[in-house]
DNA sequence: CTTTGTATGATTGTCAACAATATTCTTGAC
DNA sequence: GTCAAGAATATTGTTGACAATCATACAAAG
């Protein structure tokens, strides 16, 4: 059992310049965001060290990592559970969004080096062109907008801000896909992305900046509006999430 | 040994809705900022351990968190060191400081509650006017200030964005004050500080966003001028940091 | 029927010991 | 004197066990 167990315990192929406790991290999320875990569902540390053949010890340090991350909310002497954001917190989270990708979208365009991956960018954005005009490729839209904003975030100077950006964007990703979830909005997601090529393109950082928070926006009130018509996803207020607890204990 | 360690390791008149953990981050990231550990020192968990009286466990959960918050800086199989911020990064996070510090101020002029503080707010804004024409009382200003950001923090409604501004000005607390150790730079803060009550005041979202914008990157510039012109608190590049490793150890 | 107290199990919080790795020191050759 | 290899030490990474706390179920009293 204590054979090498950093490398054992988990994927080979892995690179070890990451902690085992950080590559749990990752997997971590990932089931999250693929909805694995659904919002309020309780965490436990045993489980989590179960699945991953690891004592708690580190399952305990990921999960801070998590907290962190606004993935997971810890409570001193209950355990962790899987955010779930009230619509005002949503709201909240957007409300950042916007200035930070004015921001980012700002340094790009005024990047003196952005003839180098200008190209890579027109590609990408032509290629949500074609899927924008498609009526049932939502799915598919917003894994292309994903990829949009990684590349961004890859093209930006400003390392602790592609991390901001990167984990708000983590925290709101269920609902971003709700903003795109009509065609309309589709649409209009799309003229904003072409207008904002042309602004890096000319090297006009006001427009890129302006353009890049009024996206965040109509994203933020797009999902909104959508939450509030459905309130069920985000209105379940059981106080102890009792059924949940007894999924995640048969799982 | 095992009898309530959670209020006898620590200061019993501190509120117990905290875990242990986040006792010792507040207290290891005040000893941080107040110059106790200066950038670059490794941070021992052993040690660390041994002041608080408690067992590594908890203390390595604690410095994942003091890590998210940027204080420290952990490399695998290394250890922790106090982050020590090149001049591009102190440049970075204060210019993520400008658009969010633009948000909070612009929220804040547009809050309808907004009457309710001002008054507060004017009675801090006079008392800066009043340590800025003194000349020699840079660190008072300087905790004035930290006051007055302070409870700024505490008007605006965005929690999330609150909690991020907080960390930006933890990483960046001891190059703020570079940025206010010159009278004129004062002068400068002051005369922004008075505009920004006066756009609050009025409800002008507009205004009173670019002023804190504004004035974020004037400290940001002023800090940057002095890191250049006084290297040697920021360009230490001995890869091991020997000498502070001993520091540590004989302590 | 509701409520209160209690017992039981589940879960988190902490610890001390061990394993694995990194660093420092010593020794020796050149 | 300088460098390299290996030993010794220091430090981090992980674990299993135990203590403290929380939640639930159940019984008894009102």
């Amino acid at each position: 059992m204590t054979f090498s167990p950093r490398t054992l315990s988990l994927k080979d192929n892995e690179p070890l310049t990451r902690s085992l406790v950080e590559q749990m991290a990752l997997r971590l999320s990932d089931r999250i965001l693929e909805g694995h875990y659904h919002p309020g569902q309780r965490i436990f540390e045993q489980t989590i060290a179960d699945e991953f053949q690891v004592s708690r010890g580190p399952v305990r340090e990921c999960l801070r990592l998590l907290e962190k991350d606004g993935l997971i909310t810890l409570v001193a002497r209950h355990g962790a559970q899987v955010t779930k954001l009230s619509i005002e917190e949503v709201k909240e989270i957007f409300d950042i969004r916007a200035p930070l990708n004015g921001l980012r979208d700002r340094m790009l365009a005024e990047d003196p080096q952005r003839e180098l991956w200008l190209p890579e960018l027109k590609k990408i954005v032509a290629e949500l062109s074609l899927l924008a005009c498609s009526t049932q490729s939502a799915d598919r839209y917003v894994a292309c907008v994903a990829k949009l904003n990684h590349q961004l975030g890859v093209w930006v100077s400003n390392q602790r801000l592609k991390n901001i950006l990167a984990s708000l964007a983590r925290q709101t990703r269920r609902y971003s896909q709700l903003g795109l979830s009509t065609p309309a909005r589709r649409q209009q997601s799309i003229q904003h992305w072409q207008k904002m090529v042309e602004a890096i393109e000319k090297g006009d950082g006001d427009t890129a900046q302006s353009i890049a928070c009024q996206r965040v926006y109509d994203s933020r009130d797009a999902a909104i509006h959508i939450l509030q018509n459905q309130p069920a996803s985000a209105s379940n207020d059981s106080p102890t999430e009792i059924k949940q607890d007894l999924e995640a204990r048969e799982a």
